[in-house]
DNA sequence: GGTGAAACGTAGGCCGT
DNA sequence: ACGGCCTACGTTTCACC
């Protein structure tokens, strides 16, 4: 694997904003033939620099109406606790992201899902049955002035 | 704009895990045939459900080797103030995604960075400079068990 | 929603630099 | 080692059923 040069982080921004153009238009975008262009975002692909391409959806017209943050804390900081946690997040589909992070709390958690109700659902029958949680805060996205997810 | 029916799920599940499939494949995987696939994907394009299209690229081959969560909070609840600061966050380019959070602070950032010194230069050159914030607390992500942004 | 054919894009061998 | 050219093959697209 060698490192990017510029043509490479010029096929990447386009690929980034536009994963589904054609090997033609992206080609013309960064001044190259088509061939040699297909050949690079080949090797992108298979160095694992691009891991995959995805459709992104609108949450409200997929009935997405309500997304939030969770910060959960455990009581015990245990490998096993940790494991079961993740395999209960793994699991709940309303658990889009889960991540392990620094501070007082031991995971950071996007949930997305239909309306208040159904997070309050998810949040006693699933967060709240979990032996191992010991805190639950919960922030309510009202908004996301910039979101580059990807 | 209709409601969605069972194919055209099929048809999202299938785009956001692989955003690039020929329109062939994704027709043979829907069981439809390809012009009446054609047909439904465009118009889940035209309506505002599919949004666009994104290639997902490793962090760590992209040169992103540190990542927090921010939660920042204003000084003062004006919308000037909040205009500002989400005009400042629009700028950054360590800052992937920006949410308007309930709670103790008003801001969530997600921030990606080259390395811990990376970030310490926009905490202090970017966040600590801007007139309207007045607490910053960062989470650093140690690992993502679960992540299927996009 | 399906069929078919023309237009278009992809993929890979080959050669030049 | 990398880019451009050429071409056979696959895919998209659209008028029509």
């Amino acid at each position: 694997m060698s490192a990017l040069d510029d043509t490479d982080r010029r096929i990447l921004q386009v690929l980034t904003r536009e994963g589904r153009i054609s090997n033609l238009a992206l080609a013309e975008r960064v001044g190259l033939s088509p061939s040699a262009c297909l050949r690079r975002v080949a090797a992108l692909e298979r160095s694992g620099v691009i891991t995959g391409y995805r459709a992104v959806l609108s949450p409200q017209k997929t009935g997405v109406g309500f997304v939030a943050y969770v910060t959960v804390g455990l009581n015990a900081h245990t490998k096993s606790a940790q494991e079961a946690f993740e395999r209960a997040m793994a699991r709940a589909p309303e658990v889009r992201e889960c991540h392990n992070i620094t501070g007082n709390w031991e995971y950071l958690l996007r949930i997305e899902a239909a309306d208040l109700a159904a997070y309050k659902t998810f949040h006693t029958e699933v967060l709240g049955t979990l032996p191992q949680v010991n805190a639950i805060t919960s922030y309510v996205v009202m908004g996301s002035p910039k979101d580059q997810r990807a």
